[in-house]
DNA sequence: GCACTAATAAAACAAACGTTCAATTAATTC
DNA sequence: GAATTAATTGAACGTTTGTTTTATTAGTGC
């Protein structure tokens, strides 16, 4: 046998793509072989060479666009306001909602940096830092004009984003709470965290996604 | 040749659970091979199963004891008061000094989970959520009582661990911070994330220990 | 110093690993 | 409909894996 009625190589890629998602997030990337992926999407270990010459190779391109995904989302969020209130709860809102929507993605880039060579490490690494010192820029900013009160803005950003991005290890999608409810708590611990004046976030509040939360 | 001079039963099992632990930490449980773990022993790898039965037995066994750990530091740290703010604080101050003193250990017990079988995983899970129940039931009485104001105390507790485990994840001893001022400020967010009333913990105090943190 | 036990080495096992190669068939182009 | 390209299979490669077996030597009690 050789290639078989109706294949496609950009649905087999995207097969591969998800499959692989899963499965590193489900068994760590050491523990997928090549030939379990495979038998995943449904084709022989070989066939996925087409598409990704190494499994290192493969794990990177997963990362790489996860960061990248990660950037662009709060690109798009990041609203116009110089308001420090404002920044963080779009901040904290579309960091959330991206990491709940792609949970198993944020596990992979999270929890597989170790297996990646030093180069494509640092590749990822550079994407990370950048995405956090936009925080570290608003709590900056925030402190500075007295909006929030924080002793130290590099920790502060460090223990926030731990804070958040631990969702993803206990949230269920369709369980106890709505990702509306968790992000509104979450909000409302942030703001309080790093001793925003204006404490109107513990109150039920409308939930909208980070763009639209810029009037309030 | 066959044993060697100087060989002692306990002191060769003592290095291989120390030396699992840095190479887990390092490389991950399925990265790490139990010829790579002997040679940094000084052994063969035959030499390792005079003491481990398998690998997961050994990965099991420094997870087991690594919770123990932290559960005995708890118990030895537990105020008498039942002050909840007295109570959080200890319970803070004990988590992070025993999480960065066991940075290598918490890495594998947090990381490698997914490596357990599942009566194996179900047991370790336990002995967590146990530990994680002593926070809640601190929370709740503090909400309860009135002293702090909180959502949702499940969804609070989780957010303050996750927090404060991060820690080990940027915190190298010797940097930037010490680990008192890492505590100090550790504190001042949750008490400030829990909305406790009396919030002196902003300004700078002499750190102890969680057993000796109880008068204040 | 002899018997016994504790601690290790050395070699071997089958299984699984990531990856490559040649052959083969489906779809596309002209 | 022949030629070309895209997609895949099946078999094979050399390594490495966790683990077992057997033999050998160091220490200990008498």
């Amino acid at each position: 046998m050789a290639r078989t009625t109706g294949s496609d190589g950009e649905k087999t890629e995207a097969t591969i793509r998800e499959a692989a998602v899963n499965l590193i997030a489900r068994l760590g990337y050491e523990a997928m072989s090549m030939r379990q992926l495979a038998s995943e999407v449904g084709v022989q270990a070989a066939a996925l060479y087409r598409y990704f010459p190494t499994k290192e190779e493969l794990l990177f391109t997963l990362m790489r666009e996860h960061m990248e995904g990660l950037t662009e989302a709060w690109e798009a969020a990041r609203p116009v306001s110089a308001d420090p209130v404002q920044r963080l709860s779009a901040y904290v809102e579309n960091h959330i909602a991206f990491h709940i929507e792609r949970r198993h993605a944020t596990h992979v880039s999270n929890m597989e940096l170790r297996s990646l060579s030093p180069e494509r490490l640092t590749q990822i690494l550079r994407m990370r830092t950048a995405y956090e010192k936009e925080l570290r820029a608003i709590l900056r900013d925030g402190a500075e004009t007295g909006v929030f009160s924080i002793d130290d803005t590099g920790l502060t950003a460090m223990a926030l984003i731990q804070m958040m991005t631990g969702v993803i290890v206990w949230f269920r999608p369709g369980e106890r709470l709505s990702i509306a409810e968790v992000t509104t708590t979450y909000l409302s611990m942030t703001m309080r965290l790093v001793g925003a004046k204006i404490d109107a976030y513990s109150a039920a509040r409308p939930f909208g996604r980070a763009k639209d939360a810029v009037a309030f």
